[in-house]
DNA sequence: GTGGTCTAGACCACC
DNA sequence: GTGGTCTAGACCACA
């Protein structure tokens, strides 16, 4: 129950963010093509289309016609922020509201927290 | 982007979570029909069965034939360690990996959560 | 899963085939009343009516007006015959395939015999 | 009395167990559609639904979002202890002490046996 | 009254 | 195409 219910073209998303966080997608670099990725990412390609879609609404990457996809000059920057502002406005408040509600104090969190970091 | 995903069954769930946590429906005394419920939540009763099913394989409520639910004898108790240890092994590592990730540290994360705890 | 489906009335009647079978109600001889034996087994009278009906349509049990349900003469030997051959015909057919199919043989289910029959 | 209680959903999935056993679903392929399978076995979708989704909590098959269930790899042997854990210990008991209680021996059970096995 | 099950039909996100 | 969920309405055994 609860492995992981997210859809799979989020869950890739998830995986981009990584590499242009961790610098292996670079800033203003050319990205593989969607059916490349695709085919790395064991996906359909309608899927991959999705994830890139995404991430091309939220401004990270963008398309030149006929030849790629192509990550944003300050991509590394704003991906960044932008989950962070996400994170903490969507996610934090509920989260830190169960943890409350379950009895968590500030101890336990931190001690969780190095336990699970990384 | 993550307004409400998650299925009726289970949002009515988590408010009998509570209900329970709270102490509104006490250990071991009978709950609502499913029809008086269906009712006061507004929800047609097919769906209010998938929410009594999952808090009965839960175990934390069961029946008795023709006479209706009840919650078992520590139901406040066992609620709270079975939420608490999902929360613990099924989400909060990914949350703290994610934190780290997005570059925030300890205090941070301890004002932020004096902040949205309630 | 799979604990006691079985409706409560039933459950109440094998219980009594064994206090026949057990001499514990004699052949020929009055039994407690319906709502006697409702408020001994803790349930509701119209479940008890059910299964003195039960018992009264396979002929274990029949009833004086205004005096009470009383066991025929021969209960014991008749249950006992009736009870083995319900069971022959209508259960054992279908509990053996199934024994077979899951690969048992009669060494195991000897020894599983020995260990549970009582 | 004694005809077939047992809800359609889990009569399929008695069904479908035989198919795993069988070998006629393979272990690790994918399994029909809801609605396919819905059509072969003149139920609705819905039900077919339940079917399938008691199997998946049991472990045996797995959904791809958007593609179909599965069995998974070792879906036979699984299928095959299950059942038979779950028979041992849930069904047996009750069955032998009852067989001993009408007073049958081991030779007649056994004659029995090989009448019905198949 | 209680819950359990089934059908029919619909909408949706996702692949 | 796939499954997941929801509504509406019905029938049934059971207490």
């Amino acid at each position: 129950m609860q492995y992981d219910n997210k859809p799979i073209y989020k869950q890739i998303a998830e995986y981009l963010y990584e590499l242009i966080l961790n610098g292996e997608w670079p800033d203003g670099e050319r990205i593989p093509s969607i059916r490349d990725m695709a085919v790395q990412m064991e996906v359909n390609p309608n899927t991959m289309t999705r994830t890139y879609g995404l991430l091309q609404e939220q401004g990270i990457i963008y398309n030149r016609r006929g030849i790629g996809y192509f990550t944003i000059m300050d991509a590394r920057e704003k991906t960044s922020s932008l989950k962070k502002a996400e994170f903490i406005h969507n996610e934090l408040p509920e989260i830190f509201k169960k943890m409350d509600n379950l009895g968590m104090d500030t101890d336990e969190i931190l001690a969780l927290y190095d336990k699970y970091k990384n």
